[in-house]
DNA sequence: ATGAAAGCGCTAACAT
DNA sequence: ATGTTAGCGCTTTCAT
């Protein structure tokens, strides 16, 4: 059932020309009210939906678009986050007749290697444009690929806002609340990524000539008991940060036990932050307050921007800009207790 | 560059029809060895590659295969791991012209509403097959939609081995090193998970006629002092497990803090595995045995299984079984130091 | 073994 | 405002 029904059973079964249901579709202003109400009616009844295939090769749009993304190293455990960016992406597309689709681009591939790939797919699907997801977003060479085949590319900072630094930003809130004495606990995970976000929290604290990234930094070990002692090392003198920023959400977890053991209350003697968001920091007590990256909003206005650029080939348009990072703000979260 | 290449290029180029050149993209054996060549050779020359639209109007295949899987709501946090099954299954389908189209359903939706959005995706895109991913696999009704619209659907377990239970291969495992007393602690994620793996555990044990499973099985908590309580409850008394299973991969860092702390070696006096694995098991001092479900591969096997149904439509095809679990032993297992 | 003819379902030009 | 005429790039079916 509901197979094999074409825009001509639609139109002969609105009494119209296939022309005019095509121009139902397609939002054309040139067909009467009538018309248009009876195509409708038709569409509906028959539960007609056109073909893709068939309109990607008349009309010359494949309403297809690229979401070029990196595929994980069995050692690369970065997550991407695909499960949530996937179906935001797909949420903003469908309403316009748009699918996404994959395009995994093996880690450090050479230029040729993905050029090639990228040739292969372009001629096969030929999408209307493409998404380069990061970190590829950085990759000049799959950009040139891309455009170089008259394939348009977004990224998730369309052109608007620059990329935030994790670390900066959480630095940047303690110093706003009065903060000073700000520890860093680094993630194990990707060493750049790391190096990356602890070169923010260094900057942010400089600028407020703060000290403390010259005693107060760490680096996470996978060894419970490691942190644990990190912490200890940290808290027990007097002279203890008044606030601590930590990678891995287990980390800033282990921080707070340690905190508890030691009498200190959370946030009224220490404050908290992961850069990383995880469900148990919503359900400890307190609960530990995070950064969130809205990626998935951001690809799903990346992908927004790129079919308006799409639809209207002319008319200027001014993107709205999304920020990149927020904080889930909790009970973690306090003032400095006091000037040190 | 590169735009605009047709079938009719590589003909003229190839100084042979176009029929020719599609008999030798569609490995038709009655194609002389000279004709086939100069063929190869204006394909790879120009850079042919045919075009998917044009292909599945004239074929009626489109090549394209539904992804079908479960979009995370904000609380359900439960990772499906998209990250590593897509580039899997985009692997396994590209050396045979297939691409892979997502098809997220919102969780919990109403069958008449996802079978609306299957039959709208069916209807544009005309897929020669669907997988449906878990924990979907079990919904008659998405089924349905598909087959009846004459879409044919493979899950992760083809027609082979059973689902297995995590928390019944961790323990069986266990077992077999002679362990009884076997302890079992919870992840607080997804409830109906948590339950399903706990009564494998129950049933194995019960099997072999341990009562572990009335004394040391506990709910994981968020909090880090909880869990280390918790060890230590366990872990103090003469009368304590010799193993412990645990599902999140942080509880099971806790206990090995915990037992260290108590002078307990691990793996002699208490052997480890979690039912999750995570890059911090494999560095902590001893690295954590941990279950590791194949999903990629079976995903990528799922899209081979489809393939090769689709494409020999009558010879009987023996799916090669794929194990649903396996172990990744690490230096925390041991067998049972004594009977108690 | 190869070619010629006839579409697949739709849209872009032209008509009208 | 609507209908008509050509294709888009391939694969089918039928000739040769």
């Amino acid at each position: 059932m509901g197979k094999g029904i074409t825009i001509e059973d639609v139109a002969s079964a609105a009494g119209v020309s296939r022309q005019t249901v095509s121009r139902v579709m397609n939002q054309s202003p040139r067909v009467s009210p009538e018309a248009r109400t009876r195509v409708e009616q038709a569409i509906a009844a028959l539960g007609y939906v056109p073909s893709l295939a068939a309109r990607s090769m008349a009309g010359g749009r494949s309403r297809l678009l690229l979401a070029v993304f990196e595929s994980p190293s069995p050692e690369t455990q970065a997550t991407l986050g695909l499960d949530r960016l996937l179906p935001a992406g797909t949420l903003a597309c469908s309403p316009h007749g748009y699918r996404l689709l994959l395009e995994p681009i093996a880690p450090e591939s050479a230029p040729a290697a993905s050029d090639a790939q990228l040739a292969a797919t372009i001629g096969a699907v030929q999408p209307d444009g493409a998404i380069l997801l990061p970190p590829l977003d950085s990759r000049a060479d799959l950009r040139a690929a891309l455009e170089s085949r008259k394939v348009p590319v977004q990224t998730l900072h369309g052109t608007g806002a620059p990329v935030e630094n994790p670390g900066e930003a959480a630095a940047q809130h303690l110093l706003d609340r009065g903060h000073r004495q700000i520890g860093f606990i680094t993630g194990p995970s990707d060493p750049g990524h790391a190096e990356y976000c602890l070169a923010g929290y260094r900057s942010a604290l400089a600028r407020k000539g703060s000290r403390a990234h010259r005693h107060f930094v760490a680096e996470d070990r996978p060894d419970l008991g490691d942190v644990l002692d990190l912490a200890r090392a940290w808290l027990v003198p007097t002279i203890r940060p008044t606030a601590i920023i930590t990678m891995r959400s287990e980390a800033a977890l282990a921080v707070l036990h340690v905190a508890q053991a030691l009498k200190l209350a959370v946030p009224r003697d220490l404050s908290l932050i992961a850069l990383e968001d995880d469900p148990a920091l919503a359900r400890s007590h307190p609960p530990v307050a995070a950064l969130h990256d809205p990626a998935p909003d951001r690809f799903a206005a990346a992908c927004t921007r790129m079919i308006t650029a799409l639809e209207n080939r002319d008319a200027p348009r001014s993107d709205p800009p999304v920020s990149a990072i927020t904080l889930t703000e909790r009970a973690s979260l306090a003032r400095a207790p006091r000037a040190i």
